[in-house]
DNA sequence: TATGAATATGACTTCATATTCATATGAATC
DNA sequence: GATTCATATGAATATGAAGTCATATTCATA
């Protein structure tokens, strides 16, 4: 946790400090990252950063955790607004959408995410057993597609909603070059979900 | 590359080096990982590791290479002994158990594959623009299914090699715990092709 | 305006590692 | 036996960051 000092700052400056760590962050994993870059892009001190958290670790956390609220919140924003509106493949297109469109408005978050999912070690210091909450939301979401009949009855949900997790994220990483998205192309998130959709619906 | 003096090692000292290699980069990303633990473990003196190798990123090159030729005849040669015989979806399943027994039977160079794969710059360094020649083979293999006539003749080839490849690792990954492979529980691969199947299949 | 508590600072220390280099060893050749 | 050449060695040096700390500055309030 950040130090008392810390959620002190005027906002202005606590963003500055917030934006440098996601800006090295993105193009460094946690071990190569730089404290003392973090520092001076901020524009504060190296000694201040120890003023506000613990280590550089304790900063890698807490960002950690406001992404994910972040990123929860969008998708369930989008969720509840087409929930019951929509049939299970409409609404798992709508996730599938959603998904491109926070990476689209947050590209450098998508590099701080696969970097942290290929340092086994850090996930599970962070994570420990509930490694697994991007995979649980699939499930519900599946368990909620095999209610209303869509959805293969006999279906693995966990290894689905494992699939699934993993598909999505390689498909953002399949429209990101160079750290931009382009979200235009329509048809490849179409030509996937066309995939998964006869992957597993009921027959 | 490695020099001259390191290719007129005893085979047996080579393979120790080798060996130590390995044991380290499948433990720790390259940045992470000690020339000084290798050499250590090898049983030679951190000098000598300078005489075998420029750097250290020459010995991990090297190992990449080494890596890649092995993986590429292995899974080659379970294809060689069942085309023709196989129809497309069968040979897919070959190649999915080709690649998860060579998981099993190389587990270190699992952890190694990932690492490589999540360090992009690093990745860009040593494969520049030709970047996936895994794609390409599972591109090739797609392209045979549709010749076939087995796989979706509208199907795109690019994005199901991507997905494939994908796919493939993350069962991986899945079926690893802790370094150790379950192999004999299939059903989980069936699952897997019967997904993919029912997702490409011409219909 | 005076004061001390909170905050800011960056030079310095520490530490873990990569890399170099002068020297030793020993086998082959003369 | 002397000379040469390839190989081996680890102490010495270089590097690059993390984290510390004594000191300076700011700011609220008495």
């Amino acid at each position: 946790m950040p130090t008392e000092t810390f959620f002190n700052l005027p906002e202005e400056k606590r963003q500055r400090i917030i934006e440098a760590a996601i800006d090295e962050f993105s193009r460094y994993s946690f071990h190569k990252a730089r404290v003392t870059a973090i520092a001076d892009n901020a524009g504060i001190a190296k000694g201040s950063f120890y003023q506000y958290f613990e280590d550089k670790k304790d900063l890698y956390k807490y960002l950690m955790e406001t992404i994910a609220k972040k990123k929860m919140s969008y998708i369930n924003k989008d969720m509840l607004l087409n929930r019951d509106k929509y049939g299970f493949f409409q609404l798992l297109r709508e996730v599938f959408l959603s998904g491109i469109r926070f990476a689209k408005e947050n590209p450098r978050l998508v590099p701080i995410g696969e970097m942290l999912l290929a340092d086994k070690e850090l996930l599970h210091e962070l994570y420990g057993e509930n490694m697994d909450r991007n995979n649980d939301f699939f499930k519900q979401l599946l368990k909620y597609g095999q209610e209303k009949g869509e959805v293969d009855p006999e279906a693995d949900l966990d290894l689905l909603a494992h699939m699934l997790s993993v598909l999505t994220y390689s498909l953002v990483d399949l429209v990101m070059e160079d750290g931009k998205i382009d979200m235009d192309d329509m048809e490849i998130y179409d030509k996937m979900l066309y995939f998964v959709e006869n992957g597993i619906k009921k027959r």
